[in-house]
DNA sequence: GTCTATAGGATGATAGAC
DNA sequence: GTCTATCATCCTATAGAC
């Protein structure tokens, strides 16, 4: 069990205020409050704001990255894969519920080489996911509608999760991949 | 037709930078710029920045109560009024796509009245939904599974259409509305 | 209706004492 | 590792000339 540094602490810190008021709403001040310190003291474990922003979406972007990765490295069919796509998501909204705010909203106020890794991850992230909608299509695993209506339909409810885990007071989190998968899949009607 | 006022204009072009990178992020001398003015101009045809968020979001706001509020009147059956919902929101989001990302990501900006008035129209928009989805469950046209995974995966997915309605350039919209409805009501399998 | 000038306060960050 | 003090800059908003 790896003991939390102080800039972890930091960076628990921002998440929540971030998924609260954005990240340009928080000031350096607001989260040395919330940690009952004063502001110039963060300084001495990070560098800076944009170093807490960075840190934050660049890891959980390369938790998808990997987790993606594990999926389109297996064998499986293109249909389970997208099961596989949902669950990498309800995993990682169950485990980072609070810093997923910062990486849907205010991944634009990254700077330079982090803001452009960034866009590559999730632009390589999307054309996978793509590419496997386009082969369950082909292979009649499902229905022949125009990809990108999948695509977003899919990616759009995974994405904005966080903002709905909390509220529903933690399901049992395989109650929730059965039933979202379902959902997702086989539609409501 | 009516012309627009010169408030119209400094909303539309702080309308389009909210999307771009939040209400915060914006100054007043950012939407100054893009109308090729002076800040303090600006003040002579709205009170301030709070006012221009307020006048969008609120005016969205009532435009998806008052879709709603047909929506429930009429004596269609639970099903078809999903299918208006669905519709009510691509609609809007056709209309106003750049102003409906101050909708979902900077409404907590709102201050005092215009905060809790919001709050409960949207409230209650939710409420109205996960009416009429219980009682499709109930009349046997949805499939019995948890009321709130519907509601969610449905309007998770309309609420941010907008990102995405852009990107892929301007779908004919009764194209998009007919595959939208299929994917979100008879899913992808 | 727009401008310049500026007030009054918040912000990110640094220097140096303890 | 935290503090106080402070700097330079940016912010919203106002006053008053044109």
């Amino acid at each position: 069990m790896k003991t939390a540094t102080r800039k972890d602490e930091i960076i628990a810190a921002a998440s929540s205020l971030f998924k609260e008021k954005g990240y340009s709403a928080v000031s350096m001040r607001d989260i040395a409050q919330e940690m009952g310190i004063k502001a110039a003291s963060l300084y001495n474990h990070i560098s800076g704001k944009q170093e807490i922003l960075s840190t934050l979406v660049l890891f959980l972007a390369k938790e998808f990255t990997r987790g993606m990765h594990s999926v389109m490295i297996s064998e499986r069919s293109p249909l389970d894969k997208i099961r596989d796509i949902i669950e990498l998501h309800i995993d990682i909204t169950v485990n980072h519920s609070e810093a997923l705010a910062a990486l849907n909203n205010d991944w634009m106020h990254l700077e330079d080489q982090d803001l452009s890794d960034f866009v590559k991850m999730r632009e390589d992230y999307e054309e996978n996911f793509r590419t496997i909608v386009k082969e369950g299509i082909k292979a009649g695993d499902l229905k022949p509608r125009h990809p990108e209506v999948i695509l977003f339909s899919i990616l759009s409810t995974l994405r904005t999760l966080y903002l709905w885990y909390q509220k529903r007071g933690k399901l049992d989190v395989n109650i929730l991949k059965k039933d979202m998968v379902a959902v997702l899949l086989k539609g409501i009607v």
